[in-house]
DNA sequence: ATCCCGAGGG
DNA sequence: CCCTCTGGAT
């Protein structure tokens, strides 16, 4: 069985297994999205999802996240690590969005990764899941671990497995590969020890770089 | 390649 | 103790 059909049986697995897979991150709109994208770095969406509401309760919206004050804020986010990086961030983005795109959001690739502390993974989550806009494949720890082995891409570089992972799928199911992924990532093949045993792409698996 | 960095699990 | 969590910038 070559890749490209085994990437297929492995969509249309978790297509079953995650009919209407529920967004892990709480937000209402694009800004909320990007915001809780950035903090979810090497951090639990469970833990991102304390720590938004108190955020936006205190920042409700760009252009006042534009004018806080970084220590304030990075207090609020201390819990989600890198928090000082974080706080900078998202207030210099706040700005970027309030000076260069009008206060709203940009829609593409190009315009997202301008602001700082935004990149293709968290540009791409943005994109699909707030606009509904397919640029690429998500590629995050998740997406990154699973791709590798269920022996989808040799790379590591998260630029290349993109760049592997798109042609294996249509456009329009771009947004699900990563949710699956993450999802199943999570539940049956975290990193440390993956349930071989009672996993439902067993058959379809390499174990690419899965220790005995 | 290295740094940023807290919190929870094994 | 060590590893991992929906990364990004230098």
């Amino acid at each position: 069985m070559n890749t490209k059909h085994r990437a297929r049986e492995i969509y249309a697995r978790l297509k079953r297994r995650y009919p209407a897979p529920a967004p892990a991150l709480d937000w209402s709109d694009a800004w909320e999205l990007l915001v809780a994208t950035v903090l979810a770095a090497q951090c639990t969406d469970e833990r991102v999802n304390k720590v938004t509401p108190v955020l936006f309760a205190h920042w409700p919206d760009i252009a006042s996240l534009a004018e806080a004050d970084v220590a304030e804020v990075a207090d609020v986010v201390r819990s989600t690590g890198f928090f000082r990086n974080k706080a900078k961030n998202l207030k210099a983005s706040a700005n970027r969005i309030i000076e260069v795109y009008g206060g709203e959001v940009p829609r593409t690739m190009a315009d997202l990764i301008t602001l700082p502390g935004v990149a293709r993974k968290t540009a791409n989550i943005v994109l699909s899941n707030a606009f509904g806009v397919f640029e690429g494949i998500a590629v995050d720890t998740h997406v990154k671990r699973l791709a590798f082995r269920l022996g989808l891409t040799k790379n590591i570089d998260p630029v290349r497995i993109e760049k592997d992972l798109m042609p294996l799928y249509p456009r329009e199911t771009w947004g699900e590969i990563n949710h699956f992924l993450v999802y199943f990532g999570r539940e049956v093949c975290p990193a440390r020890s993956p349930r071989c045993g009672s996993c439902e792409l067993d058959d379809l698996c390499p174990k690419h770089g899965v220790k005995a």
